[in-house]
DNA sequence: GAAAAATACTGATCTGTATCAGTAAAAAAA
DNA sequence: TTTTTTTACTGATACAGATCAGTATTTTTC
């Protein structure tokens, strides 16, 4: 079993940009089949990490951004009293250490919570094909730009609503973005733990614990500790945007 | 004085990056005299907005980002509901409509909270400067790093720290930003109201008007309603970091 | 300059969610 | 396997901050 994982991994880690599904939500988004080849040439490395380790740190220097290709991480900061916030949960397809653009340090870290193939970009060789690539220029600041707008929204999350609309919306946004990426809409497995969603999310872990237990009993969703299944997802959508209060 | 102001503002209508104060804070840094009037010619208007007045809208395509020249600036999102999340206040040398710079819609607002100017650059001559001149892709990147770390900040702020915290910061944070512009750090004058500061923490009103009289109880501040000044920078640092609380 | 509207402040009360506490179940380690 | 640790859940309670309510002050409008 282990050893079939181990083939599955290596198979993926010598694939490239071209081959790959995902290339309709990544970077190479609307690139022709030559930028491919060449973008390609750049991402010399995939790398294969394990749960709980580590892709980039908060205050190093990786010189890289990276996109998920399979697996999933988290992205969170670590203030100076040592409290931690997560700042999201990254899908394949979906870019990290935007926040290091610029070839500083880091001021986030990123952390697999599954096994996980992840692709790097070195920042300086992005750079220059950039300049030759037009195409892929745009796509990179729409990607950046998608960045900040995300992170509005998430602003906008965490001051203005409660508990309800918050994982409601945790859980239609994950569905939506499942469905993005060709798996189900309506059944994943999750791969954070409920203190990781509350952290997320500014709750407590036991509010998280009783909210799903709430969903599940007003059946908008079925819940077994990991797996979820969205039943009625409309009524998460209401919820979400704050039509509607179960209380 | 509305006369005088008026020649104030036309006067400053009329400067350019090459002689503007701002040009180690904004997006010119680093450029040498000829770049700089290159990026001059680029930013053909200076526009002057007055208290209230919109200068890019969310869901429209303004095809510029923008710099505060003088004055100050909120920008928010509107969420479906009608609900509104300011995003931040923006003093001068700062950019605004990152989140537009891939030239697509806007997904934030930006207001003018007193009669300020603002530098408009259109995104398409910005694109085809930052290949002939790699320190303003460099210095465009590092501002563009700067905001999605500024909003990782707040989503920690936000999720993680009670109201004291949650004010102090912004004092913190407002006094550092205007001794950076060469104004004092311990007195100036706030350009938005109680409510708009609640808006962008996450608190009532109420809440903040309450924790500001309690910081001048306690003498980490003077306030006579916009203005403020700064008695106990140390404490407030303290407070902002959670290291005491007052309760 | 007077009237109206908006803003800031303060008190009283209520409530959503955190915190504390303990159990059960699953996962990891031995 | 058995033991240990971690994770998820649920109940009881506390409390920070929201909400409701009313006044004072400032700003805007007429």
């Amino acid at each position: 079993m282990a050893q079939a994982e181990q083939k599955i991994n290596f198979k993926s880690l010598k694939a490239s940009c071209k081959n790959c599904s995902l290339v309709e939500l990544c970077l190479p988004r609307g690139l022709n089949s030559d930028d491919l080849h060449t973008l390609d040439d750049v991402i010399q490395q995939r790398r294969l990490v394990r749960k709980g380790e580590a892709i980039f740190n908060q205050g190093g220097k990786s010189g890289c951004i990276f996109a998920v290709r399979s697996g999933s991480v988290k992205t969170f900061t670590t203030a100076k009293n040592g409290e931690e916030q997560i700042l999201g949960f990254h899908l394949p397809g979906e870019l990290l250490g935007l926040d290091g653009l610029d070839n500083q340090i880091h001021s986030c870290s990123g952390v697999a919570l599954d096994t996980s193939t992840i692709c790097e970009l070195p920042i300086d060789d992005l750079n220059v094909l950039c300049v030759k690539m037009p195409g892929l220029q745009q796509q990179l600041l729409s990607l950046i730009s998608d960045e900040i707008t995300k992170d509005h929204t998430m602003l906008l999350l965490l001051a203005r609503s409660n508990a309800e609309q918050k994982l409601a919306t945790f859980f239609i946004n994950l569905s939506n973005r499942f469905k993005a990426r060709g798996y189900s809409a309506d059944e994943f497995d999750l791969t954070m733990s409920r203190y990781d969603i509350g952290n997320y999310l500014g709750l407590a872990d036991e509010t998280v614990s009783r909210l799903i237990s709430k969903f599940r009993d007003r059946k908008y969703i079925d819940a077994d500790r990991k797996k979820i299944k969205i039943i009625n997802h409309d009524s998460l959508c209401k919820i979400a945007e704050g039509d509607v209060s179960l209380s």
